[in-house]
RNA sequence: GCACCCGUAGCUCAGUUGGAUAGAGCAUCCGCCUUCUAAGCGGAUGGCCGCAGGUUCGAGUCCUGCCGGGUGCGCCA
């Protein structure tokens, strides 16, 4: 149920009952002021100037030819053209009402599904994860189950740093500590015990080819026989492969991110695909060489002098860069796993790349017109200091650390305020407020901007963040305790007199036209607002309507619970879809 | 040099296809707990929306130029 698509095809029909041009659209919004109604159509000002007439008297002749229906209450022209709307009361309780029988608060999947491939996370096997992959976790994660929920077939895409140069020299080093650990041991055992930092095992190898004789040949060695598929070399390679994704999925668990091991399909997967893919670009004439290099100029994405933009997609020794992978990851997703939408959600930073990489696939007509690249940029975590959030020591922030802090931090806040909890109930309330909070904080904010991480702003239970909407969950379920009701055994009608519950209910109707908008643009921050503005608006209820207290009749109590369960639905649904778990209590 | 992003209250941020008096939270000040969790609610204060032009009935939003900050630009990913 989407009020503004209804509202837009009712104005839509009657603005062309009324003989307006059909590209006039209706511009049906929210309306932005308590007083001007519930939603405002603001289509006849603009028609009125392409046609010469007075706006006014032409919102009346829309007016005119409008079928309200049950839907609308009543239209008023108001100022220069505005028309305010005004619902129908007994219509938005009859919408409710739908949406509290149904499993999915009556908002349907859509008509066409699509298949959409989300590239996120990619976290490099050499490291362990850092904030640097935080953002493209959590907000590629939020879109995979808000689009899963829309109804698409989503395929996630873990695009891991599997492959390249440094293999050589971590190899070389694995298998030398793999010879002098204990001699029994199983060799996998003894490969976990010696990746169990990867950091100090990457800086361990990183001093050995730097500093020490001969290795940095042995490193080169290792290369050739990896990619030359030399079976002990890809043994230790998968060994490496395995102990670094366990690290991960301890992250992924830990952050209640939705990625598996069978999500993964990293850059090694495309290896013998980069020959034959630059070949084929030679052949065709879409890529040339040009100083020892293969480069694809993109005219498409020439400057105002008229110089293509170059992307070099084989090194002069003849290696292949992340260009060459990307364009035959896009390849592969678009005709193997028959992508309709690709996202990447990746660093902003990187925008220039990917923008080649789409258009390179474009032009070598890698996929059909109506497969949509788009790349879902993010900006940089900051610090107070406003420079790139580091440790105070000027290092990288590992993330599994930062995760630990915010549990630790919201457990001992957690206790602070609700002493009355046991150990148990704060352990489990802390975890679920802590990694809440982190990519509630992220999630929130405008995607593509970098925004600053702050502790104390996070973990506050004031204003637009997780504690505020797991509170307001939780005073919904302490109702429901009280009051001894399960809210599927509620009856009767749902009552909208005062102007709380009104407010409360249009908010309420407006979850799916929310979650349309995020499926579109992939900024989940507009859903994050949505569900705050619910948040704010249910506890304005909840001071103003009484639910079990004196004085209230059965009707009316019932009535109520309705609305507090549609409440808690749509907040425990919506940060669901944001990777966020709400809780009884707090 | 070229390209992209950003500039809104003291601070952190919203502002959807251009719409009415630019909105939240924090901070500051004033109120509200014998009543469903005060981890809450209500109110007040606080703005040349970076600057200057332009487009139009109407601009924080679109266009041009400038100022300030960030990022990226042939052989890292």
């Amino acid at each position: 149920m989407n009020i503004r698509q209804l509202l837009s095809d009712k104005f839509q029909a009657a603005m062309l009952a009324a003989g307006i041009p059909e590209d006039c659209g209706p511009i049906v919004a929210p309306a932005k002021k308590a007083g001007f109604g519930d939603y405002q159509a603001n289509g006849a000002m603009g028609a009125a100037k392409r046609m010469g007439t007075n706006p006014r008297e032409l919102a009346a002749k829309i007016l005119e030819q409008l079928d309200g229906g049950e839907m609308i209450e009543k239209v008023e022209v108001a100022g220069p053209g505005f028309m305010n709307i005004h619902l129908n009361g007994s219509w938005l309780a009859g919408q409710l009402a739908a949406a509290e029988k149904d499993e999915r608060l009556n908002i349907a999947p859509v008509e066409k599904p699509q298949t959409i491939v989300i590239d996120y996370s990619h976290p490099n096997l050499a490291k362990e994860m850092h904030v640097g992959h935080l953002r493209s976790t959590i907000i590629g994660d939020a879109l995979a189950r808000l689009l899963e929920f829309r109804g698409h077939k989503v395929i996630r895409q873990n695009h891991m740093g599997d492959w390249g140069t440094q293999f050589g020299m971590l190899l070389a080093h694995l298998s030398d500590k793999l010879e002098n650990n204990d001699a029994g041991a199983a060799s996998d055992q003894k490969a976990r015990v010696a990746l169990a930092d990867l950091e100090i095992f990457y800086r361990e190898a990183k001093v050995r080819f730097d500093e020490e004789q001969g290795f940095d040949d042995r490193a080169r060695e290792y290369v050739v026989k990896l990619q030359g598929g030399d079976p002990e070399c890809l043994k230790l390679w998968q060994q490496f492969i395995d102990i670094s994704i366990s690290h991960s999925e301890e992250i992924y668990d830990k952050l209640n991110v939705t990625l598996q091991r069978g999500d993964v399909y990293g850059e090694s997967e495309y290896n013998d695909d980069l020959p034959v893919l630059v070949k084929e670009l030679l052949d065709r004439g879409i890529a040339v060489e040009d100083q020892g290099a293969v480069v694809v100029f993109l005219e498409e994405m020439a400057d105002k002098e008229g110089n293509p933009s170059p992307m070099i997609i084989r090194k002069r020794g003849g290696g292949y860069l992340y260009s060459t992978t990307d364009l035959a990851a896009i390849r592969y997703r678009a005709n193997q796993l028959n992508a309709d939408r690709i996202l990447y959600v990746v660093d902003a930073r990187q925008s220039l790349h990917l923008q080649q990489a789409f258009t390179a696939s474009r032009k070598a007509g890698f996929l059909s017109e109506s497969v949509s690249l788009e790349h879902c940029a993010f900006g940089t975590m900051m610090g107070d200091d406003g420079k790139p959030f580091k440790t105070r020591s000027g290092g990288t922030v590992k993330l599994s650390a930062l995760l630990d802090e915010a549990i630790e931090r919201a457990q001992k806040l957690v206790a602070d305020k609700n002493p009355e909890l046991s150990a148990d109930e704060c352990a489990q309330i802390g975890r679920a407020v802590g990694i809440g909070a982190v990519k509630y904080a992220d999630l929130s904010k405008t995607r593509t901007n970098d925004y600053v991480f702050n502790w104390d702003a996070m973990l506050s239970f004031e204003g637009n963040t997780a504690p505020y909407l797991q509170y307001a969950y939780t005073r919904v379920r302490s109702i429901f305790r009280r009051a001894g009701a399960e809210p599927e055994e509620l009856t009767g009608e749902i009552r909208l007199d005062t102007a709380e519950e009104r407010a409360l209910a249009i908010r309420l109707c407006q979850f799916g036209e929310i979650l349309e908008q995020v499926e579109k643009d992939t900024f989940p921050h507009a859903l994050c607002g949505y569900l705050y503005d619910l948040a704010s608006g249910y506890m304005a209820f909840y001071e103003a309507c009484p639910v079990l207290k004196e004085g209230v009749s059965e009707e009316l109590r019932s009535s109520r619970l309705q609305l507090c369960d549609l409440v808690a639905r749509t907040i425990a649904t919506g940060l669901g879809l944001l990777g966020i778990e709400v809780l009884e209590k707090m």
